[in-house]
RNA sequence: GGGCGACUAGCUCAGUUGGUUAGAGCGCUCCCCUCACACGGGAGAGGUCAAAGGUUCAAGUCCUUUGUCGCCCACCA
């Protein structure tokens, strides 16, 4: 057994050799399937460019306290890590780092592009998962977790005919969201908008046949070049003169019906708008009513396309320069407005997007929705914190049709295939080899891709062998828990529970934690993109892995941000370091107790813990029963807290029982015991003590998994013990609480502040003892303090301590009071006199307000008739206490103004 | 424009179903380097729980209004 331990916990010397343990033995994966009830859970995917961030660990953090906690309640445990395609970031980065080696992505070819993205793939699922190992997470990172794999992509392939084959898939041409710089059409919620400084120009349009003019507004006056109509409103005295008459379009010389809509908004701008059906989604339509033609004029990549006439190859930001230049110069810009909108950008590039009308694939969503509102609802699954179930019903009722096909390299791609020659399309599960339609065999498969979501949205039984029957299904699914953060929530929550409801008609999982995110100290979202991400394993060098997953437990209350400050850490390593020296304690004054005393082994053993609590001569100690009360109740808390995930809840009550019951009482109390000659006694505390303190550490092990493994392995444990985390996590013990125990250590502890409070005030230096005299009327009470003479002189650093049941004679010394007794140290030395009576004046008109408060609460009819027998008894009786604080702060008073 | 949330000690935040003196960490003040720990020990100051009204015997907790600040959703040129 290692004795020389340092005086300060040093976890960069400690952590890197527990992480490569856990992952060379195996302990998490090799214990992982067991008998036992089922915790199953699915994990959302880390991001793609493979860094963690501060961000990312209360997330883990919380993910790997739960499986250690099942693991050690003998749970069987199952991840199921979330899928990372992250198509369209992935074809970025990956496009990205090629061109950093001077290689277009585009030139490679599909298969090549596939083949250097799985190779990065690989490097960069390596380097996460070195990560997590050596932050100690407890579930495998490996690179399974970001596989296409052919057995995946086949359930993938298959979902999507279904549902094609049901009509919930479908090929619908509409304005969609193009991203000129991912190129590829994204969904409504990859975009975010953004209120941006813009201008409004008013553009004159001549009306054919006539010399007037109708004058438009718009703010994107480059779409100007797509216009194919004017609308006005059909009740708008204004212009109804000049529906069914022609506009010439500006710069294309072009004509074009000005019709009447109600969809125009007579308030807005000049009460005609222009419409653009290819480039703005209500145009679309209005251009659909009134069979207006659609004219794309740009191209993918955000230039000006050969419809746009003059300006045709220009960047469309330039092309729009150069338009309102060109209008100006024919008298033709009425006027410039500056106007602020909301304008859509890339949620990854930032890149405005352009709204363009295109073929797409789309899914249907209201017949997938509707189930799984119900069953939300329903309570089928919950949603905690609650708050969340709003937003998603919200967003439910509220869904629109899913655009899922992208135009990239990198993902599933869609199974169908459009025939050359008659333009069928056919969706199979395998390739045809003719056309069903014109029996052709020049058939070329569509070349876009899902949305990663969509395979995502299948993970929870795609992954368990789905639509087989297998075992793992059978065990695993629905899933206990999905815990991820909100910004998924519509992404991959809601598209989970419509795909698994949709085909295996079971919710894919019970409960839906949503965790709070972890926002800088600017309260930005923390993002690598952003700089504002903090590097964990930075932090975990500084203080170490537990002093940050501690942190940002004891932070992590639910269904609020938490906001990252580095010195928030400092006390969660200071805790880590209060317990290091609590076993540090231990095991120095252990070895001077072992000579000629009992061996380490025969105190601390695991069966001499499981015997727990140990008794002295056949009796109990008071000081015992209490910390084994105190124990069993934070053993009850611990699951109580964790079972609801209030995390930060479970993180303060192992602090406070560790700290402040443990050291702070338990070890102060016992310490003189422990090097005892009385070695009957001394054998029982360190037993006691020991087996204490082990629970302590089994408790706290999910939240500082490195500390409580290293001091665990020091004390006595079973040859085949191979880890802390599977040993069993400390049990529920009614048996131990012990109000009785519990109410006297609290007198005890009272008297105790009392005489360290008159010492304060004394300001007497701790080396100097001084005799007290403690007083009460109650013989139970006198008692007590008798029977604990020896502790309590010591903790409170007295002499002598002289216990009667006379009042105490408050002349020449300090005097502290409670209801129960009361506590004086004679002193002939001048006490501050100004200072101790304006305390207790101060004292005094609290207790008399509180006093009346309660008097005239007691007095009333009403609340005597209504309230609870047991409001009523509890504020009598402190109503009497109260009372009889007040009446010996008075006395005190007087009898220090009589002496003065 | 809708929806959601927050406002509690100097700072950052807890406070389960309304119920007896509203808590923690950091910071601050005072006394201590006492043989586990100064990343420590002991003691203390500091809050009319954003404002107003209401429900109730009883409100930090429930309801309404207001203010301030966030977040999400939304096709108004």
């Amino acid at each position: 057994m290692p004795r020389e331990i340092p005086k300060t916990y040093e976890p960069q010397q400690i952590e890197p050799r527990w992480a490569r343990a856990w992952v060379e033995q195996q302990l998490f994966r090799a214990d992982a399937k067991a008998a036992g009830p089922v915790f199953s859970i699915v994990i959302p995917p880390p991001n793609v460019t493979g860094s963690l961030h501060i961000g990312h660990m209360l997330e883990h953090t919380e993910i790997d306290i739960l499986t250690r906690w099942h693991r050690m309640r003998g749970f069987n445990t199952l991840f199921l890590p979330g899928t990372d395609h992250a198509a369209i970031s992935t074809q970025r980065v990956v496009a990205r780092e090629l061109a950093a080696q001077g290689i277009d992505y585009r030139k490679l070819g599909r298969e090549e592009f596939e083949k250097r993205t799985w190779k990065w793939k690989e490097e960069y699922g390596g380097k996460i998962t070195e990560q997590m190992r050596q932050i100690g997470e407890s579930c495998d990172w490996t690179r399974e977790r970001f596989t296409l794999s052919p057995e995946l992509s086949r359930v993938v392939i298959d979902v999507f005919v279904r549902l094609y084959e049901e009509g919930l898939i479908y090929r619908g041409h509409y304005i969609v969201n193009w991203c000129p710089q991912c190129q590829t059409t994204i969904s409504d919620l990859e975009t975010i908008h953004e209120e941006r400084q813009g201008s409004l120009w008013y553009v004159r349009y001549p009306v054919v046949g006539t010399s007037q003019h109708i004058v438009v507004a718009t703010t994107r006056p480059e779409t100007m070049l797509g216009d194919t109509g004017v609308a006005v409103h059909p009740e708008d005295e204004r212009y109804r003169h000049l529906v069914g008459k022609r506009a010439r379009l500006p710069l294309m010389n072009r004509e074009i019906p000005i019709v009447a809509d109600t969809f125009v908004d007579r308030e807005f701008g000049t009460g005609a708008v222009k419409v653009t059906p290819a480039h703005d989604p209500n145009d679309f339509e209005l251009g659909k009513r009134h069979n207006l033609p659609e004219i794309d004029v740009m191209t993918d990549d955000g230039h000006m396309s050969a419809a746009a006439g003059a300006y045709a190859g220009l960047e469309r930001f330039e092309a729009r320069k150069r338009i309102v230049e060109d209008l100006k110069a024919q008298g033709l810009l009425e006027k410039t407005v500056p106007y602020t909108h909301a304008i859509g950008v890339c949620e990854r590039c930032k890149t405005i997007i352009e709204p363009r009308a295109s073929t797409q694939w789309f899914c249907k969503m209201k017949p997938l929705a509707d189930p799984a509102i119900a069953v939300v609802e329903s309570g089928e699954i919950r949603i905690t914190p609650e708050n969340w179930r709003e937003v998603y019903f919200n967003w439910m009722h509220n869904i629109r049709d899913w655009p899922v096909s992208r135009q990239l390299w990198w993902g599933h791609r869609i199974p169908a295939w459009h025939c050359r020659e008659c333009k069928e399309i056919i969706v199979a599960r395998e390739a045809p080899a003719k056309c069903k339609k014109c029996g052709s065999g020049k058939l070329e498969q569509d070349p876009d891709v899902l949305d990663t979501w969509f395979s995502s949205a299948l993970w929870p039984f795609s992954t368990l062998g789905w639509p087989r029957e297998t075992e793992d299904l059978r065990t695993y699914y629905p899933t206990t828990l999905l815990i991820t953060g909100y910004e998924i929530l519509f992404f991959w929550v809601a598209r989970m529970i419509m795909m698994g409801l949709k085909f295996t008609g079971k919710v894919p999982f019970r409960t839906v934690y949503i965790h709070p995110i972890v926002r800088a100290s600017d309260r930005q979202k923390m993002s690598k993109s952003k700089g504002t991400g903090i590097d964990p394993l930075d932090i975990n060098r500084k203080y170490g892995t537990d002093a940050m997953r501690f942190t940002l437990m004891m932070m992590a209350a639910p269904g609020k941000d938490l906001i990252w400050t580095e010195d928030k850490i400092e006390s969660s390593r200071n805790f880590a370091n209060k317990i290091w020296n609590a076993a540090r304690f231990l095991f120095v004054n252990l070895d001077k107790f072992e000579p000629g005393g009992a061996t380490m082994e025969e105190l601390a053993s695991p069966e001499v813990r499981a015997a727990a609590p140990h008794r002295f001569r056949g009796e109990l100690p008071l000081v015992e029963r209490w910390i084994f009360s105190r124990a069993a109740r934070t053993v009850a808390q611990m699951h109580g807290a964790l079972q609801e995930y209030r995390f930060h809840e479970a993180a303060h009550v192992i602090y406070h029982f560790v700290w402040g019951d443990f050291c702070d009482w338990y070890i102060e109390w016992q310490k003189p015991l422990l090097t005892s000659s009385d070695r009957e006694t001394a054998t029982a505390a360190w037993r006691n003590i020991f087996s204490v303190f082990e629970a302590a550490l089994r408790l706290l092990h999910p939240f500082m998994p490195f500390l409580t493994e290293e001091l665990w392995h020091r004390l006595p444990q079973a040859a085949t013990a191979k880890s802390i985390a599977l040993a069993q996590y400390p049990q529920a013990r009614p048996e131990w609480i012990d109000e009785e125990a519990e109410r006297q250590f609290t007198l005890l502890q009272e008297t105790i502040t009392a005489a360290r409070e008159i010492r304060a005030t004394m300001k007497l230096d701790s080396k100097r003892k001084v005799a007290a005299d403690f007083s009460s009327v109650e013989y139970d009470l006198r008692e007590l303090i008798k029977a604990n003479r020896q502790p309590v002189l010591r903790l409170a650093s007295l002499s002598d301590l002289r216990v009667s049941g006379e009042p105490l004679q408050a002349a020449g010394g300090t005097v502290r009071s409670t209801a129960r007794f009361d506590m004086r140290v004679a002193s002939a030395e001048a006490v501050d006199i100004a200072t101790e009576m304006g305390r207790l004046r101060k004292e005094m008109e609290r207790l008399e307000r509180d006093v009346e408060s309660k008097k005239h609460r007691l007095e009333d009819a009403t609340f005597l008739s209504k309230a609870p027998h047991h409001i009523i008894k509890g504020l009598r009786d402190t109503f009497f206490e109260r009372q009889i604080e007040l009446k010996k702060i008075k006395q005190r008073l007087e009898q220090i103004e009589n002496n003065a």
